[in-house]
DNA sequence: GTGAAAGCGCTAACAC
DNA sequence: GTGTTAGCGCTTTCAC
């Protein structure tokens, strides 16, 4: 060690740099370990080979220092990154959770980093772009788009330079990759539950699309499949985002009124709500009224008992790491497609009742 | 345009860089609006004043071409970052995830970034100094670490670098800001309960320090202010990380030999996966044995009607987001403490019976 | 108020 | 197998 020091701080009033790992520099290891900066960059990612005691003593001096490399600089230099962004909707549902937890450990399997990051959860789309302009500005190597708003064509622009693989919601933008639930399929499995236990008047709580792609199509699919069988619906708006109690007051006036003998919902949390409501009012489900949600993921599921269907969560995590993964590899020659997954039907004791006749 | 392309591109065989608003450089803003590199830099974050007319010209420029400023390189010249990095433990845990939406809440709030990483979720603290790498190496401008493992040595070489606090866990290292859940105080809580409710003999499950600090920490003092009350404890150990169903087959001796009139366990997710063996097993709760949790977030907690004890995670976000605020404002000025915020006891249906005398 | 230019820490040709 | 060096896209003196 000793000189070379020489001509630096010219401007930038050196700063004091207290001492620390984050402060030791590639150019530091190779100084301590007497190897140029090229050979530790080798060293590290390097796809050249380099002379084995070379490569111990940088790992050494490395170690010595505490070097934790600066991964900006390096993906600017590099102008490429092996960090894949997962942009997440409100990581407070379980179900969001699960998929962040899942998705980390096959990315970690596959060898790969990712960062999360999620929308403030304040109303609108504007937030969710802010948060995937967190991620674009991080310029990440790739992206997990599981949000419940963001429009496909937002993504639109980026897509040859950056793969994008949307999870959970279903979308067919032709340019873009999805692994999705079948709500479709999730949704008539309940629908189908419920006309078969011979209920002929139905609530079906159906939020906007523009809260939740989703639900929104779990309820409108729910509905129509129901009429299918001959079922009265009663359809129940409920535009605002994020409300989950909104629509649980008509569905307890229909229940009043004598209207209706089950009420399906288009989630777990809102059904959730639900029966909180109805039973503080005294309601018995399913011996007053049935109901039904969808997810299947809370903890405590099957404590619950309730009616729903059981999202498969894990194979999403699990195709959607994969496809990433060929993505990165030949980029570009990926052939778009739109997978979906079955849900299970998880029978609970919220769905009772009218058997025989009306 | 026209000129200056020259020169350009002597190495790096010029990419074909497939157009796309992530290519757009400062560079180009600049040479659209007609100024200088240094002018673009300044509209989007100078200090330094700009013609007005100038700025419009900039700004209207950035959005022509959709320009996503490269956070990477401007982190990198200004060695500073505003985002802080959020390291999470399991957030497929309600608990994490609420923590997770909340902070996002706090930091868009105060116009801050949030980015978060998990550790992978197998077995480890090994994974965590991973994950806490890929936030440091990201040079993150601060970090909110809420993790059951970690040790706070390993953050101390940092801590005059980039300022932490940590969340949830009881944290007393003398360097750093912590904001906790009063773990003391909540096992406190449950204690009594059970005792007040006449329990002469419990079961207590009390995992590995290494699986995680604060569920251990509760089943200690559960047991220690049991014994206060003078009742007869029995402590069931989890030693092995992540195993939510370990010792319930323990409790279940104990209650089949007619040892125990209740078990407490130390969280919620564990209570959860008891009782349904329990069910499973034509164990009635309370009526035969009671049984506690602790934790509280989970979306449904009061149709489950299980005694626990809600912890403070709005509260915790709110005051961990507020200190990272002044931290980074005064870097280094800030006195270190070790805030404790109470949970509140959550009555439920799982507490029962025992009464009078044994 | 604005431009020129020197780096930030690193990668990747290229030469030896 | 290793060193040299020109940038990656941006910020920030310093001069005008």
């Amino acid at each position: 060690m000793g000189s070379g020091e020489a001509a630096r701080s010219r401007r930038r009033s050196s700063k004091p740099q207290s001492q620390s790992p984050l402060n030791v520099t590639m150019m530091a290891v190779a100084e301590e370990a007497g190897v140029s900066r090229a050979t530790v960059s080798r060293v590290f990612h390097g796809t050249t080979p380099v002379a084995p005691s070379t490569r111990d003593a940088v790992h050494a001096a490395a170690e010595r220092l505490g070097y934790i490399p600066n991964e900006m600089a390096r993906s600017l230099a590099a102008s490429s990154s092996d960090i894949i962004g997962l942009l997440l909707r409100g990581p407070s549902n379980p179900a969001y959770g699960l998929l962040f937890s899942e998705l980390q450990a096959e990315i970690s399997r596959l060898g790969l980093q990712m960062i999360t990051v999620a929308p403030s959860p304040m109303e609108g789309a504007n937030f969710e772009r802010q948060a995937l302009n967190r991620l674009l500005g991080l310029r990440v190597g790739g992206m997990f788009v599981s949000t419940g708003v963001i429009q496909a064509e937002m993504l639109e622009p980026f897509l040859d330079v950056v793969p994008v693989v949307i999870i959970g919601r279903p979308e067919n933008h032709p340019r873009i990759y999805s692994v999705s639930y079948d709500e479709n399929g999730n949704a008539t499995l309940l629908a189908d539950a419920v006309a078969a236990q011979g209920h002929r008047d139905v609530a079906v709580v159906i939020p906007n699309v523009g809260s939740s792609v989703a639900e929104s199509l779990r309820g409108r699919v729910m509905a129509q499949r129901l009429e299918g069988h001959g079922v009265t619906v009663h359809r129940i708006p409920s535009p605002t985002f994020g409300v989950v109690k909104e629509g649980i007051a008509e569905v307890m006036a229909l229940y009043d009124a004598g209207t209706i003998t089950a009420a399906m919902f288009p989630s777990d949390v809102r059904l959730l709500a639900f029966l909180s409501h109805a039973r503080a009012a005294g309601v018995r489900t399913p011996e007053d009224l049935s109901a039904t949600g969808c997810d299947g993921v809370l903890p405590g599921v099957d404590l619950l008992g309730i009616t729903t269907v059981r999202i498969p969560v894990e194979q999403a995590a699990v195709r959607a790491a994969a496809v990433m993964q060929s993505m990165l590899a030949k980029p570009g020659r990926i052939k778009v497609e739109h997978e979906l997954l079955p849900g299970t039907l998880l029978p609970g004791r919220t769905l009772g009742p009218p058997r025989g006749g009306r």
